[in-house]
DNA sequence: ATCCTGACGCGCC
DNA sequence: AGGCGCGCCAGGA
């Protein structure tokens, strides 16, 4: 196949359960590559498959993220999920995919925060 | 092999 | 609270 990396992402989303969502920074992480989040949106957008909802895979913090008219598909899409979806997807730790575990101690998200001497 | 682009994310201004 | 800029990664030309 071209690439494992894209194999995995697909995988990963078709997982996602109608109702739920999850996050490019998430379904990366999954996929082993937790800073590829941008490299997922270049996976959804040439994915043509259906029985991949990419609809469901939304930005950050609940943004929806998209691309072109397609975005507007998409909240139908959700909405039609029975999401709650107004400039962003409300409710969002709710129904995000997969439960967001807490105190997790593998999740050492690392802040690589620049100091002003 | 190299360069440029982009359905992202997050710290800062 | 919102917008901007820079860093990250994989794809495609």
């Amino acid at each position: 196949m071209a690439s494992d990396f894209r194999a995995r992402v697909l995988s990963i989303v078709r997982r996602v359960p109608p109702g739920r969502v999850t996050t490019y920074g998430d379904v990366a992480a999954l996929a082993g590559a937790p800073r590829a989040a941008r490299a997922v949106g270049t996976v959804m957008r040439k994915c043509r498959d259906p029985r991949v909802p990419c609809h469901r895979v939304i930005g950050a913090g609940g943004a929806l993220g998209g691309y072109g008219s397609f975005l507007q598909v998409k909240r139908e899409l959700l909405r039609a999920e029975g999401l709650d979806v107004g400039a962003r997807v409300r409710r969002f730790d709710e129904v995000r995919w997969p439960a967001p575990k807490r105190g997790n101690p593998r999740s050492p998200r690392r802040r690589l925060t620049l100091q002003k001497t």
